[in-house]
Order: C-alpha cells, then sequence, then structure tokens
DNA sequence: CTAATTATAGACTTACAATATCTATAATAT
DNA sequence: ATATTATAGATATTGTAAGTCTATAATTAG
C-alpha cells in the first residue's frame, strides 16, 4: 500500500517552505522544477494545503505561497489528510445481514493498526524534519526576489 | 488510503476457513455467495493465499479450499502482504541528487509508521477473530457435504 | 470408464481514480 | 498597461484494480 504522489509533492513542497526565511514566497515553478513535476498540477496540490490553513498564496510579481501556521503545529498526518482525505483502512462492505455487525472483529483490528500509524504520523511535524534537512536541499530552492 | 477488495475478500476467507471444522473444505461458490463476489474472481484471491502456503486447493467434487497452516500462526500481515505485496508506504522519487539522500528524513517519519502499523498487524492473528466471531456469521457459510 | 464437479490459468474487458495538460480568468506588482 | 503569478474548470492520459470469459486439468461419484 502506497501514498499518492500527490502525498510525496505535498510533504516536500511544506519542507521546502519550513526552510525558507519565514514570511518569503516560493513560487510553484521553483517548487515544481525541483521535484520534477508539471507546475500545474502542483499547483492543485498545493491549493488543497491552502484550503487547509496551512500556506498562503500570493497572485501577481514575486508571488507564489509561504506557510502561515507555525511548522511546529503541522503534522505529517495534517499533510498527508490534506491530500488524501480521512478513509481509512477497512470498511465493511457487506450490506447484507449475514451476522451482527457490531464489534466487528476485522474492522477492529484493522482500525487499531491505522490509530497506530496515525500517533506515529502525528508526534512528527513538518518543523521537526525542517531542521534537520541537509543544507544542500535548500541550495536547490529560489526564494522569491523581493 | 485503503487496503485493495481483493485484501477484504482475504481476510474474510481466511476467517471463515478457520472458524468450519478443521480438514473440511469450503468451495469457492460458497465463499463467493456470502461475500457477494464473482467466484471467478474470487478464485484469483483465493489462489495467491495458496501460493503464499495458508491453504490447500482441492479439485473435483466436494473439493474446495481448506487451511493447511495453523490460524493462529497466520497473522493479517500476512494475509495482506499476500494480495498486496510489500511496496511500503513511501519511497524517494527523485532520481537526481538534489541533496545527500541518506537519512533522509521524510522517508524515516513515513516508514516507522508503516512499522507501528505492521507491528499491530502482526500482533493479530486469523484464529485470534475467529474464535470471537459471531455465531450466526459460521450458519452462512457451507463446507462440501462428504 | 464416463460424467459431473471443482480449481487454475491466461486473455481479455471494464471501471475508476491518479496523474497530468490546456486554457481562460482573476489578482497583484512594477 | 504589462508582465507575472495563482485558480479553476474542462479535458486527456495512464495505470491499476476489479471483474469476465473460456479452455484445461484434476478429482470423485456412479
Ligand atoms: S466480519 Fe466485519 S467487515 Fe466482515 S461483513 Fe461482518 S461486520 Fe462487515
Ligand atoms: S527528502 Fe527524502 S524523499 Fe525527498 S528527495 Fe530527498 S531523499 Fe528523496
Amino acid at each position: 500500500m502506497k501514498f499518492s504522489k500527490a502525498t510525496n509533492y505535498a510533504l516536500h513542497s511544506m519542507v521546502f517552505l519550513a526552510v525558507i526565511p519565514s514570511g518569503k514566497t516560493i513560487g510553484v515553478k521553483s517548487l515544481a522544477d525541483v521535484q520534477k513535476v508539471s507546475p500545474t498540477y502542483l499547483s492543485k496540490v498545493l491549493t488543497n494545503l491552502v484550503k487547509a490553513g496551512f500556506v498562503e498564496s500570493v497572485t501577481g510579481v514575486n508571488g507564489g505561497y509561504k506557510l502561515i501556521k507555525d511548522p511546529k503545529e503541522i503534522t505529517f498526518l495534517d499533510v498527508i489528510q490534506a491530500i488524501e482525505g480521512k478513509a481509512s483502512f477497512f470498511q465493511c462492505g457487506l450490506e447484507n445481514n449475514i451476522h451482527d455487525r457490531r464489534n466487528c472483529m476485522i474492522e477492529n483490528v484493522m482500525n487499531e493498526a491505522e490509530q497506530k500509524m496515525e500517533e506515529h504520523l502525528t508526534l512528527n511535524t513538518i518543523a521537526g524534519v525542517a531542521e534537520k534537512v541537509n543544507a544542500d536541499m535548500i541550495t536547490h530552492i529560489h526564494t522569491a526576489a523581493n
């Protein structure tokens, strides 16, 4: 089971946004270049992050995206759910009443497993990885001139 | 993120196989009926469980499938991986050398999260859920006459 | 031995969501 | 006024999951 490419792009974009000087913007072109993805597609991904309230977009010359929420407060799970939604691992698909569905053991095990995963993704923030990121990663991203 | 329907079918089939009297077989038709899925498709799913060494198939009249491994020894993760493979949550997709890839923090967090999930799926076995399954579930499945 | 039953395998189709592109529009700075 | 930037909607492409169809092989009952 894999997370989508969109989620991958979103996580990387958030890290890039977190490592640049606070307040500066990065254009989608720059973010797209470094991740080898088309700007229009990445733009759609980033729009989800805007809607989630993590970043803000600025149109016009020297515009782009910038963080508007403290990256210490943005967890991996937050970013993942902003892109993938909240559908859970497992859902009983049988509408017929084979049996009493209360306390389905299969569903319980799966949901608990999902919870373990989510716990860990909640303990790790964008700020947490941003501060450990290798310096040469930063040199590849360009903030707006301004 | 969701597990596939095939995984859902596989888990249910394993539970059904675990709750019937040991040694008896269940035909794919019966397993398919109760899960509202086509027999030919379910057959493909079950073949993966055969290849994984959990069940055995018996052709001919009164044939079908039966467990050949102690369900106490078959974990949820075993079944899931038999169907979905072992691709992990996250993989760095950038071949260019943006930066030093050793100790990628993003990948680390994701893999740790996956590990937490897998730990829990390893602690739970088919036997574990089979013994807690509601009795009326069993009445819906039919073993070979024999 | 024959016929019915059952699983297997391969080729094929269908359905659907992820990924991506294109274009028109709106907002902003210079 | 013009260049620059993001947004949104329509559309196209790709890839994988899901499902079907058919021929074949194995087994058992009679
Ligand atoms: S065992 Fe759980 S998932 Fe399966 S049909 Fe029952 S309630 Fe639904
Ligand atoms: S941050 Fe990690 S996943 Fe991203 S390009 Fe670097 S090594 Fe790959």
